[in-house]
DNA sequence: TGCCCGGGTGTTTTT
DNA sequence: CACCCGGGCA
């Protein structure tokens, strides 16, 4: 067992411990993918059965590189029965073969976001709710944190304190919806994301014969990023686990950046409770940066209150200073980078592959993308909108998930009309409301028209009765001809293919090499079945939802300067890393600024995008950007300001932020002033805009507490306790501490930079 | 039923 | 600025 020779002490007991719960807290760079692929290696060779491991992963990408370490350990054979992957992916497939114990047929749809938003704007338009008020992402972001907290839509509808919410962020109708919207994706026999997880518990609690089979089949489990783990992937973790109880769970909790999503750090804490036995080991030595690298990251981490106490340290050598650029506008941001990635690469004789450039939202990868161009620089973008989106590749894949499930609504919806067969919205209307009225799926109502009496002529019945014949007929081969077979088929003769074709304008040609880009993948994946197997349509269906682009690494991306999010980066590294649009609202994003946690988090943040830095790291900023198409000022992100200037490399200082949280609204309030007169019509929808639920505020910004106009005796207004009248107030800015009674809660004492309050007066 | 124009709206982050 | 959606007209 020679590889427990290349492990630190520290490694190597987390290695070779091999039973019972156990916790790995991972600082950056610490060796934790190692400690995980020898750990799993290691139980191999102790005789553990790889059929006996769940690993969970948080992308498809690392579970898959996590594999092939191991299979170069212990053998590829042996690596390949290892249950490996994400918790959407593993329990899909665990729910495909046990659904039917839970009322799902076993050929059901996954929804991604686009269908789950696009069943919610229907149901809302059925209801003929204010659309401006339940707009798709914010009701799809409720539901979602509801499902990872395991709150179905009964509980939802009838729990006092959610009823009560729901009514002062005046939308009241929320769990009617969600109840609907759930009624709707089982009619049609689909599952979202967030269900996948959901309905998995359910078959878990509720069929303990189930339970009890994957508890002796997953005897090991360990889970990877665990600091990002939901309410609902703990609760299935614990069921799973309780039999054997040998659990190994690892992650960083400086590195938690999902809180957005559910994420909840206080899995990690609960660890201790359910387990008082398990044992505790932390990697800190760090293996990938140099010391400068090091030292500033555990000086930013250091500002947030929230965090396990451990010293990252490395015996690296000491590397350079951070660089930090100043531009002056977006565009040069861009031909900075653009210049200094030249430079570097020639200087240290550095491939392409070694470059990253992160940010913090992907609408800023433009200006880098022209200036990399220009001195022709190949770069790869990840992220923004991923191929599986496409709208060509959604309209093929619509066809297929509906020829795997009839009654797939969004898809039906999507495909019937196009390509253009005149069955229009009006007849869709007629089988709507006849679906609705009896309860049953579209797709039900279109094979029998007649029975349902539907108001159509009979010439777009036939037309009707033609796409349903040609959808049946494909899917007669569904378990005769393979996943390529069968697609090519139906690309062909559903002629969606014919009408790309003709399309000869560059977008239209892109469109058709996408879908044929497509097609060949369905051929790559069919070809790669394992001996004595077929891959059919439906196998490819329940791999492709799940997918990201992230997965698909194509060979001619080799050596190219990466750009992503800072969440992408997220377990990557790279000798040189820039780091850019350090700026106030926008890393940490204006979303954040209010709320010490959600500013911890892009803190975090901040703090993965630097620790992904091996050799290099640089720092650059804008004066001014392009924002929503105009010119916006911008100051330096107080982060800039949490490192040390000796870490620091750059020509000027960025000037010290102004500690006045009242100067930072400001500067918000102009700009919004700024807009368009005809936008200040949206503003009286601020008043609705709930400060205490982020994951459903709306974007119209959150009101500034206007310093200047608030005094003793001012009339506020607070979205959670109403109306109020100002008592006192003390402190300085940016602490100033109001004590505001409200006749409706009493007194309350508020801090202004956190509580949003609107004065009335 | 389909296309074009204009207004409104949007930027976190993703399985 | 760029996209999407809805309304109006052909």
């Amino acid at each position: 067992m020679d590889y427990l020779k290349s492990l630190n002490t520290a490694q190597r007991d987390a290695v070779e411990n091999l039973e019972g719960p156990m916790m790995v807290i991972a600082g950056a760079g610490s060796g934790k993918t190692r400690v995980l692929t020898y750990r799993i290696a290691h139980l191999i060779n102790n005789n553990v059965d790889p059929f006996h491991i769940l690993a969970l992963t948080f992308t498809n990408k690392a579970a898959k590189e996590m594999k092939k370490r191991i299979g170069e350990l212990v053998g590829e054979g042996e690596a390949m029965n290892i249950w490996m992957g994400t918790f959407h992916s593993i329990f899909a497939r665990i729910l495909r073969m046990e659904c039917d114990r839970i009322g799902y047929p076993r050929n059901f749809t996954i929804y991604d976001t686009q269908d789950s938003k696009s069943l919610i704007k229907t149901i809302v338009k059925e209801y003929h709710l204010d659309d401006k008020l339940y707009k798709p992402g914010i009701v799809y972001n409720r539901i979602s944190s509801a499902k990872n907290n395991l709150i179905s839509a009964t509980a939802y509808a009838k729990n006092d304190d959610i009823i009560a919410d729901d009514r002062m962020n005046n939308r009241p109708k929320m769990g009617e919806i969600y109840m609907e919207y759930q009624k709707r994706c089982f009619r049609s026999n689909a599952m979202d994301f967030d269900d996948l997880l959901f309905k998995t518990n359910v078959l878990l609690k509720d069929h303990p014969d189930v339970l009890h089979k994957y508890q002796h089949k997953f005897k090991f489990i360990l889970v990877d990023e665990y600091q990002d783990t939901n309410y609902s992937q703990y609760i299935i973790i614990k069921r799973l686990a309780a039999l054997n109880e040998n659990l190994c769970v690892v992650g960083d909790d400086a590195q938690s950046i999902y809180g957005f999503r559910g994420a909840n750090i206080q899995n990690i804490l609960n660890f201790k409770k359910d387990y008082p036995d398990f044992k505790l080991f932390k990697l800190e030595q760090n293996y990938r940066s140099t010391k400068v690298i090091v030292d500033v990251a555990n000086t930013i981490i250091a500002n947030n209150v929230d965090q396990i106490k451990k010293k990252v340290w490395t015996e690296n050598g000491e590397g350079d200073k951070i660089k930090l650029y100043k531009a002056l506008t977006d565009n040069e941001e861009g031909r900075i980078i653009a210049n200094s990635i030249f430079e570097n690469h020639q200087q240290h004789q550095a491939k392409h592959l070694d470059f990253a450039i992160l940010y913090r939202t992907n609408a800023q990868s433009r200006s880098f993308e022209e200036a990399l161009r220009k001195l022709n620089i190949p770069y790869k973008i990840y992220g923004g909108l991923s191929f599986y989106q496409r709208k060509e590749i959604k309209d093929l894949l619509a066809y297929f998930r509906l020829t795997a499930n009839f009654h797939d609504e969004e898809s039906l919806k999507r495909i019937i009309n196009y390509p253009k067969r005149g069955i229009g919205k009006t007849s869709l209307d007629h089988a709507t409301v006849a679906a609705k009225e009896h309860g049953v799926s579209l797709w039900n109502i279109l094979a029998n028209p007649d029975k349902y009496s539907l108001p159509i002529n009979n010439g777009t019945k036939s037309k009707i009765s033609d796409f349903i014949a040609l959808i049946k007929s494909f899917a007669t081969k569904l378990e005769t001809d393979n996943a390529y077979v069968l697609a090519s088929n139906i690309a062909s003769s559903c002629n969606l293919l014919k009408e790309l074709y003709t399309d000869k304008t560059p977008e239209g040609l892109s469109r058709f090499e996408n879908v044929q880009e497509l097609l060949n993948g369905i051929k790559e994946f069919t070809d790669n079945a394992p001996k004595d197997e077929v891959r059919f349509l439906s196998d490819f269906l329940l791999d492709v939802a799940l997918l990201t682009d992230a997965d698909s690494d194509k060979p001619e991306d080799y050596n190219k300067v990466t750009l992503m999010t800072v969440h992408a980066a997220k377990g990557l590294e790279f000798p040189f890393v820039y780091v850019v649009g350090m700026e106030e609202n926008l890393f940490p994003s204006q979303l954040s600024v209010n709320s010490r946690s959600d500013l911890e988090e892009e803190r975090r943040l901040f703090y993965v995008a630097v620790t992904r830095a091996e050799k290099k790291a640089f720092l650059s900023y804008a004066v001014s950007r392009y924002r929503w198409g105009n010119l916006t000022q911008c100051e330096p992100s107080r982060f800039l300001e949490e490192i040390d200037e000796r870490f620091i490399d750059a020509d000027e200082f960025p000037a010290k932020r102004k500690q006045n949280t009242a100067g930072i609204q400001f500067e918000n309030t102009a700009n919004f002033l700024g807009r368009p007169a005809n936008r200040t019509s949206a503003a009286p929808k601020k008043n609705l805009v709930p400060p205490n639920l982020k994951k459903i505020s709306s974007t119209t910004g959150s009101p500034a507490v206007d310093l200047e106009k608030l005094k003793e005796g001012s009339n506020v207004l607070h979205a959670r306790f109403g109306k109020g009248k100002v008592v006192k107030l003390e402190g300085m800015a940016p602490n100033v501490k109001a004590t505001v009674y409200f006749p409706s809660a009493g007194q309350k004492q508020l801090l202004l930079k956190f509580a949003k309050l609107e004065v009335l007066d």
